[in-house]
DNA sequence: CGTCCCCTTGAGCAGAATCAAGCCTAGTGG
DNA sequence: CCACTAGGCTTGATTCTGCTCAAGGGGACG
């Protein structure tokens, strides 16, 4: 790899969310080289397109670069479950690297931008950066684990207490990646959306916000969102936080 | 590795239930015999004994050989949702390689034996055995794909729809393991771990089980489960099913 | 025989869903 | 520039699914 090459490829080495995760940090270089091979692209895509779908095979793996989007998916009777939202650094479609076709689709929730990797040289990479492969693998695991968390919420946890557990989330994955500081930040979520995400109906959540709102506790207005009061939001998820746990990212 | 050493190994090379599984089909024998070198005991627990605690390391990674076991969290109020049901050849902390300590407990089921791997020694095993790695990244994204299944069926079903897919999904795996074949097996759960597993109140999985006895579709009794209008029940959970995937196993 | 665990059933309540309108804003096209 | 539309938000009224409280029954085991 030039140097010549390694310009061209900065906007995924050198700013690239994914760099900034824990997981990363500790890539040797000729590691990040390696990966360097797999990018075939750097991509935009606008708010509301689908980047996977449900059933179609695809044939690469991607890291989102910026914007947000979700992972979802659709019962034959249409009903909806939001699987996880994504965020810059996310990675989208990894388990395509082995099962295909996905079971979920993946919508922009914003304009979004994102760097695409072949999945065929990131399934063959184990035999050449088992190194890669062990972080990758982490990578899987830690987002299983995000998943088990979500899951309990869901099974466990009344609406009130799923709203402030998503909001929170989000608000602590946005914090750890430097994407944001305060309590304020961009919310490109529409209710429905965030229905979809905490399992419940958007005339529901439209209350749930609204009571949240009127008790000064948070405020999720023009796609943006404000905690006004951080302990509280916290004390409504105790539950599902107290996993000393989340070291989500 | 000498035919002693072989033999003495027989019960995990030969009759462990994850060797059945499509995904350890293709194994080469000097993986096995790699595998092999992690195995450190065959034990057994009985029911109701705890194997993993939340919160507390352990140091090595199980395949469930005999009996059922499960993986929970605790809520600190006392809630608690089962986030998966073992079967034999399942494995067990899996995760505890790359993240320590679990975030879930795992409780035996029914008395129950299992074969011991050194966590150390599988977590060295990429750099050695890439496609081993490979493998078992491919059942850790299976799992993955069976946790958002679950969670779209707590999220966005009926009671009656998550008993249902709880039910047929268990069907499912033991046949698909040569575990059982027909349409009565033994089912060691209690309608409390049913309702914990369905994120439901026991009074009310009491009902739902009712319900379907009355309809003539399932009967939970005395620990077996019987089905008896296997379309009836299919079609209770056409929904989550719609996945040609499934896959699972 | 008593205790523990699990299952079962009833009565009443509440959290969340459904049904039905109406509003606001941004975008579009005449 | 205004009318119209579409998508999203808000609210009320009503229904119902699932939860809570309360009690009793049966089997296994010491």
């Amino acid at each position: 790899v030039t140097s010549g090459d390694r310009n061209s490829l900065a906007p995924w080495c050198d700013s690239c969310p994914l760099r900034a995760l824990p997981i990363f940090e500790e890539f040797s270089s000729d590691e990040l080289d390696f990966m360097l091979k797999f990018k075939t692209a750097h991509r935009h895509a606008e708010r509301g397109k689908t980047l996977i779908r449900h059933g179609e095979s695809v044939n690469h793996v991607c890291t989102l670069f910026s914007g947000w989007a979700l992972r979802h998916r659709l019962l034959p009777d249409g009903r909806r479950q939001i699987v996880l939202v994504l965020l810059p650094g996310d990675m989208i479609g990894l388990d395509t690297i082995f099962l295909q076709p996905p079971q979920y689709s993946i919508q922009a929730l914003s304009d979004i931008t994102y760097c695409v990797l072949d999945t065929q040289l990131l399934a063959a990479m184990p035999l050449e950066q088992p190194r890669l492969a062990q972080r990758l693998m982490k990578l899987a695991l830690i987002e299983q684990r995000v998943l088990e968390t979500r899951m309990t919420v869901l099974g466990r946890c009344s609406a009130e207490e799923r709203i402030a557990y998503l909001v929170l989330d989000l608000h602590q994955r946005l914090s750890r990646r430097r994407l944001m500081n305060g309590y304020g930040f961009a919310f490109p979520l529409t209710q429905q959306q965030l229905a979809d995400a905490a399992g419940l109906n958007i005339i529901h959540t439209n209350r749930v916000l609204r009571r949240l709102r009127m008790r000064d506790i948070l405020t999720i207005q023009n796609h943006r969102a404000q905690i006004h009061d951080m302990a509280a939001l916290q004390r409504l998820v105790t539950v599902g936080m107290h996993d000393g746990a989340r070291p989500l990212f």
